[in-house]
RNA sequence: GGGCGAUUAGCUCAGUUGGUUAGAGCACCUGCCUUACAAGCAGGGGGUCACUAGUUCGAGUCUAGUAUCGCCCACCA
C-alpha cells in the first residue's frame, strides 16, 4: 500500500510546477480591436508612397467561415502586413457578393420555416425587401469572423455586389456591351434548372457520370415493312423528336433515308434523315433527333431545318406538347413511356450504361436543355485580349501550371447566358413598351437603359448572372465608372489570392473585364491556393459532416496558430489535407514564442529603456553569430516573399526562432541559476527578439503584438503592425564567426551524443579535451576564451584545448571535422562500445570516400564537370581522408 | 477521349535553375520535472525518392513510357 501512495502523486495539485502556458483568447480581441480603433488598416491616396492592392474574393453573403477562407485570407493578411511594414501603402480591399441564388433560397428557404410563406407569397417587391433586411440582419457574420483571424483590411473601403455605386457599375456594363454588341438576346438552346427555375451558364452545370441505361426503340416506318431501331439514354425526350439520323454511308439504312417514321406513342410522322455526326458502330447506328431538348440535336435541327418542339416545361414536366403524358414530371413519364414502349412490342431490348448527367452546381438538380430566350454576353472577343496579356506575362500564374488551364478556358469559350429568372440580384436594364393589358408588346423594339426610358415602359423581369456583377470587382469596388482618386492611385492591383475553384467563374472574368473596361489588367500576379481537404483528401461538405471550422480551431489554439500552420502546409497550389492536430504545431511555436521572452523579459525593469551600446565587433561571439543568421535569414525571406513562396518564408524564420535563437543563443546569454542579466546583453536580446517578432508578424499578428509591447516603452499609437520591416545589416553578418562557432555546436552536440550513449545524465558535469587541428588558430582562440559555452550547453565544466595529442586513456572520443573531443570517463569507458562507435564511422566515412574518389577517378567527370564542383569534391575527398586517418588511429589506441 | 497534379521516413508533407552524405512536423526509442517553455530539453532509430528505360561527368530534380490515386475539361445518343 506503501508503493501505491507513492505512485499517486497527482492528488496534491499544489505540488505540481506552474505551467507558463500561452493563452491566445486573453490578448487577441484586445488587439484587434486596438488596430482598428487607430485606423491602422485605413488606406488614403498617397502619392509618396507606392500602393499595393490585394482585392479580398468577396464572400456570399450568406457565407460562414471555412477553412478555405481562413487560408485564403491568411495568404492575402500575410502579404498586406508585409508590404505595410516594408512602406507600401497596403490596401486589403474587403465586401461580400450577393449570390443571386444561393441567398435567395437561404432567405425563402428561412420564410418558409418561419411564416410558411414562399417568395411568391409575397410577391417581387415583398421578397426583395426580405432579402435586404435579412442581408442587413445577418449578412456581415462571416466580415465579423474574419476578423477573428486578424484580417488587417481596410474596412471603410467595404463594398457589397449590390450597393448603389455597384449596381449602376454593372448596369453601365451592360448598356455598354449591348451598345457594343456584344450583348445579345436570343433563344438557344441553354442549361435549365428545374429546381431553382432558372438559366444557368455553362460553368454552373457540372457532368457527372451516373449508371444509366440505353434504351433500344423500335421506330416503325411508315411504309408499314419494318422499323428503325434507335438507342437513347433519355427515353422521354422521344416525344419531342422531329426526325431520325443515320449516317450517309450506313448501308443498313441509306435506302431509308427521305423516308419517314412513325413516331412511338403520339401520331407524328418524322423523316429520316442523313448526317455524319452519327456514329454507325455506336448504340443501334441510328439517332433520335430531339432538337429542343438536346445541344448536338439541336444543331443537327438548325442544320437540317427540322422544327424544335419543348415538350418538358420550366418545372421538368411533361409539357402540352407531350400528350398523353401531360403533367408528368421528367422521370415518371420516363418510366411510363419504357413502360408502354414494352407494351407495344417496340422496346427492343434495354442495356445498362454510364452516361455523364448535367448537374446543377448548386441545386444538384438534373438540367434539363430546352430552348429558351435569354440574354448572352459574345465572349469571344472578351476572350483574346485576355489570352494575350497572360501570354505576354502582363499577368503571372503562381504556380505557372493553372495559365494553361486558364488558356485552355478562353480559347474554347462559348457565349455566357447571363440571365436569370430569379428576384435577387441586378435586374437586366432592358425596358419593353406594354400594349394595352399591359403585357409586354413584342411588336416594338425593347429599349436598353439604366432609367426608365418612357413612360408606362416596363422592364426585364430577370436579373444578371452574380458573376457578371463580381467580375467587375477590382475596379468598381475603387468607384469606377468614375474615375475617382482610388482608381487612379489603387487600379490596376497588385496580386489576387484565391482557389483554382474559381477560376473560370471569376478569375479569367475579371481579366476580361479589366482589360474591356479599363484597358488595364486588373493585377499582375495571380496566386493560386490549393483547396483544402480532410485528412483522407476529401472535399469537406455538410453532407459528409467533415469540415473543420476554423473558429473551432481558433477557439482551441488560437488565431496565430491557426494562420501559422496553414501557411507552412500551403505549398505552391498542392491540396492540403487537413487534420485538426496539425494546429498543435503552430500552438506549440506560439507556446514557445511565449516563454522565450521570459528567458530575458524576467530581468528587465519595469519603465527602463535598454538600449545596444557595443558595437558588433565588440560583441559575444554567440551574438555575432545570431546577428549573422539573423540579417542572413532577412535576405532569404524577402527572397521567398518576392516569388510567393510564404511556406519558404515562414519556415526560416520558424528555424531561426526555434533552432538558433531559443536552442542556442538564449541558452548561452542566460544567466546561471540566481545570477542576474546584464544590461547590454538584455539589451540585444531584446532587440532581436524585436526583429524576430517583427518577421513573424505578419503570420503570427497577435502574439507579436503582445510581446511587441513589453521590450520598450512604446508611445500610444505605436504597434507592432505598423513597425518598419527589418532590413538586413550586411556589416553585422561575419560568415567566419558564424563558422567557428558551428564548429562548436557540432562539438557540444558531439560530447552530448557521448554523455547520452553512456548514459551520463545530461546533468552530470564532466571534463572535456579538444584536439584541435594546428590550422583552425581562429576556433582555438575562440574555445580558450569560451569554455562557459561548453559549461553551459554540455555540463563540460572542465574543458582543455590542445593541439597534437593522442586520445587520452578511458575517454571516448569523436570527430569533427579535423578535430576530435575527448571525454574522459574513467571506468566507464567501455572499450566495445568506443570501437562500435569508430568503427561505425569509418564505415560510413569509407563509403562515401569510395563515391567521392569514383567520381575523382572518372576522367569525364574532371574534364566535363565545371572547375569549382570538381574542385569542391577534391577537398572533399581530402577532408574525408584526414578524417579517416584520425579515426584509424583512434581505433588502433584502442587496442 | 483530352489535359493537369500526386507517388520522397510509420503518418502528413517540403525539397526553387540537375551538383554537400535527401529535410521538417507528428509518431517511435533512450535519458531528463536542468527555474523560459513537459505545448519542453538532450540524444537516437527510420528513406533502393512508385516502377522501367533514357539524357548527363552527375538525376528525388530533365525526357519517354508503365502503374496506382486524385482533379479539371469534353456533344458519341
Amino acid at each position: 500500500m506503501v508503493e501505491l501512495t507513492r505512485q499517486m502523486p497527482t492528488s496534491n495539485s499544489e505540488d505540481t510546477p506552474k505551467r507558463a502556458t500561452y493563452d491566445p483568447k486573453a490578448i487577441e480581441g484586445k488587439w484587434y480591436e486596438y488596430w482598428e480603433s487607430h485606423s491602422f488598416f485605413r488606406t488614403t491616396v498617397n502619392t509618396a508612397k507606392k500602393p499595393h492592392v490585394i482585392v479580398m474574393p468577396p464572400p456570399n453573403v450568406t457565407g460562414r467561415l471555412h477553412m478555405g477562407h481562413a487560408l485564403q485570407d491568411t495568404i492575402q493578411d500575410a502579404l498586406t502586413r508585409m508590404r505595410r511594414m516594408q512602406g507600401f501603402e497596403a490596401l486589403w480591399l474587403p465586401g461580400m457578393d450577393h449570390a443571386g441564388i444561393a441567398t435567395q433560397n437561404v432567405v425563402e428557404k428561412a420564410l418558409v420555416e418561419d411564416e410558411g410563406k414562399d417568395r411568391h407569397a409575397y410577391g417581387r417587391e415583398a421578397f426583395v425587401k426580405r432579402v435586404w433586411e435579412w442581408k442587413d440582419e445577418y449578412g456581415d457574420i462571416i466580415l465579423q469572423q474574419k476578423r477573428r483571424l486578424g484580417d488587417s483590411c481596410d474596412w471603410s473601403k467595404e463594398r457589397f455586389t449590390m450597393d448603389e455605386g455597384f449596381s449602376r457599375a454593372v448596369q453601365e456594363v451592360f448598356v455598354k456591351l449591348y451598345d457594343e454588341g456584344l450583348v445579345y438576346r436570343g433563344e438557344y438552346l441553354i442549361n435549365w434548372c428545374p429546381v431553382d427555375q432558372t438559366a444557368l451558364s455553362d460553368e454552373e452545370v457540372d457532368n457527372v457520370e451516373r449508371d444509366g441505361h440505353l434504351w433500344y426503340i423500335r421506330y416503325p416506318l411508315v411504309t408499314g415493312d419494318g422499323h428503325i431501331t434507335i438507342a437513347t439514354t433519355r427515353p422521354e425526350t422521344m416525344l419531342g423528336d422531329t426526325a431520325i439520323a443515320v449516317h450517309p454511308d450506313d448501308e443498313r439504312y441509306t435506302h431509308l433515308v427521305g423516308q419517314s417514321v412513325r413516331l412511338p406513342l403520339t401520331d407524328r410522322e418524322i423523316p429520316v434523315i442523313a448526317d455524319e455526326y452519327v456514329k454507325k458502330d455506336f448504340g443501334a447506328g441510328a439517332l433520335k433527333i430531339t432538337p429542343g431538348h438536346d445541344r448536338n440535336d439541336f444543331e443537327i435541327g438548325q442544320k437540317h431545318g427540322l422544327p424544335t418542339l419543348n415538350v418538358i416545361d420550366l418545372d421538368g414536366s411533361i409539357s402540352e406538347l407531350g400528350f398523353p403524358y401531360v403533367g408528368l414530371d421528367r422521370f415518371e413519364a420516363r418510366e411510363q413511356i419504357v413502360e408502354d414502349l414494352r407494351a407495344q412490342d417496340l422496346l427492343e431490348k434495354i442495356e445498362p450504361y454510364k452516361s455523364t448527367v448535367p448537374i446543377s452546381h448548386r441545386s444538384k438538380a438534373i438540367i434539363e436543355p430546352l430552348i429558351s430566350r435569354q440574354w448572352f454576353v459574345k465572349m469571344k472577343p472578351l476572350a483574346e485580349p485576355a489570352i494575350e496579356a497572360v501570354r505576354k506575362g502582363e499577368i503571372k500564374f503562381h504556380p505557372k501550371r493553372w495559365a494553361n488551364e486558364y488558356f485552355r478556358w478562353l480559347e474554347n469559350i462559348r457565349d455566357w447566358t447571363i440571365s436569370r429568372q430569379l428576384w435577387w440580384g441586378h435586374r437586366i436594364p432592358v425596358w419593353y413598351y406594354t400594349d394595352s393589358d399591359g403585357e409586354i408588346d413584342e411588336s416594338r423594339e425593347f429599349v436598353v437603359s439604366i432609367d426608365q426610358p418612357n413612360e408606362g415602359m416596363v422592364q426585364d423581369e430577370d436579373v444578371l448572372d452574380t458573376w457578371f456583377s463580381s467580375w467587375l470587382w477590382p475596379f468598381a469596388t475603387l468607384g469606377w465608372p468614375e474615375e475617382t482618386e482610388d482608381v487612379q492611385y489603387f487600379y490596376p492591383g497588385t496580386v489576387l489570392v484565391s482557389g483554382y475553384d474559381i477560376l473560370f467563374f471569376w478569375i479569367a472574368r475579371m481579366i476580361m473585364a479589366g482589360l474591356h473596361f479599363t484597358g488595364k489588367v486588373p493585377y499582375t500576379d495571380i496566386f493560386i491556393t490549393g483547396m483544402i481537404k480532410d485528412k483522407l483528401g476529401r472535399w469537406m461538405s455538410k453532407s459528409l459532416g467533415n469540415g473543420i471550422d476554423p473558429l473551432d480551431m481558433i477557439e482551441q489554439y488560437g488565431a496565430d496558430a491557426v494562420r501559422f500552420c496553414l501557411t507552412i502546409l500551403c505549398a505552391q497550389g498542392q491540396d492540403i489535407k487537413l487534420d485538426p492536430t496539425k494546429f498543435e504545431m503552430g500552438r506549440n511555436f506560439a507556446n514557445k514564442i511565449w516563454n522565450a521572452f521570459n528567458v530575458f523579459g524576467q530581468f528587465m525593469e519595469e519603465g527602463k529603456e535598454y538600449r545596444r551600446s557595443r558595437s558588433f565587433e565588440d560583441l559575444d561571439l554567440v551574438e555575432k553569430w545570431m546577428l549573422t543568421r539573423l540579417n542572413q535569414t532577412i535576405n532569404e525571406v524577402d527572397d521567398d516573399v518576392r516569388k510567393y513562396r510564404l511556406n519558404d518564408a515562414l519556415s526560416k524564420i520558424y528555424t531561426l526562432f526555434w533552432g538558433d535563437y531559443c536552442d542556442w543563443y538564449l541558452e548561452l546569454i542566460k544567466p546561471k541559476y540566481g545570477g542576474k542579466m546584464e544590461e547590454d546583453k538584455i539589451a540585444l536580446a531584446a532587440d532581436l527578439f524585436g526583429r524576430l517578432l517583427q518577421l513573424l508578424h505578419p503570420f503570427m499578428p497577435f502574439i507579436t503584438e503582445e510581446l511587441w509591447w513589453k521590450l520598450r516603452n512604446r508611445d500610444e499609437s505605436e504597434s507592432c503592425m505598423m513597425s518598419e520591416w527589418p532590413t538586413s545589416v550586411n556589416e553585422e553578418i561575419s560568415v567566419d564567426d558564424a563558422r567557428v562557432f558551428s564548429i562548436m555546436q557540432e562539438m557540444v552536440s558531439a560530447i552530448r551524443n557521448i554523455k547520452s550513449q553512456y548514459n551520463v545524465p545530461p546533468g552530470k558535469e564532466i571534463a572535456a579535451i579538444l584536439n584541435i587541428d594546428r590550422s583552425e588558430v581562429a576556433l582555438t582562440t575562440a574555445l580558450v576564451t569560451h569554455d562557459e559555452y561548453f559549461a553551459k550547453l554540455a555540463k563540460a565544466t572542465s574543458l582543455s584545448v590542445e593541439s597534437g595529442i593522442a586520445r587520452p586513456n578511458a575517454s571516448a572520443s569523436a570527430l569533427v571535422g579535423k578535430n576530435q573531443v575527448f571525454v574522459p570517463l574513467a571506468d566507464m569507458v567501455d572499450l566495445e562500445v568506443e570501437r562500435d562507435r569508430l568503427r561505425k564511422e569509418i564505415d560510413q566515412k569509407e563509403k562515401y570516400r569510395t563515391g567521392l574518389e569514383r567520381k575523382l577517378q572518372n576522367e569525364q567527370f574532371v574534364s566535363r564537370a565545371p572547375a569549382d564542383v570538381v574542385e569542391k569534391e577534391k577537398q572533399k575527398a581530402k577532408n574525408t581522408a584526414d578524417e579517416l586517418e584520425r579515426l584509424h588511429a583512434s581505433l588502433s589506441e584502442l587496442d
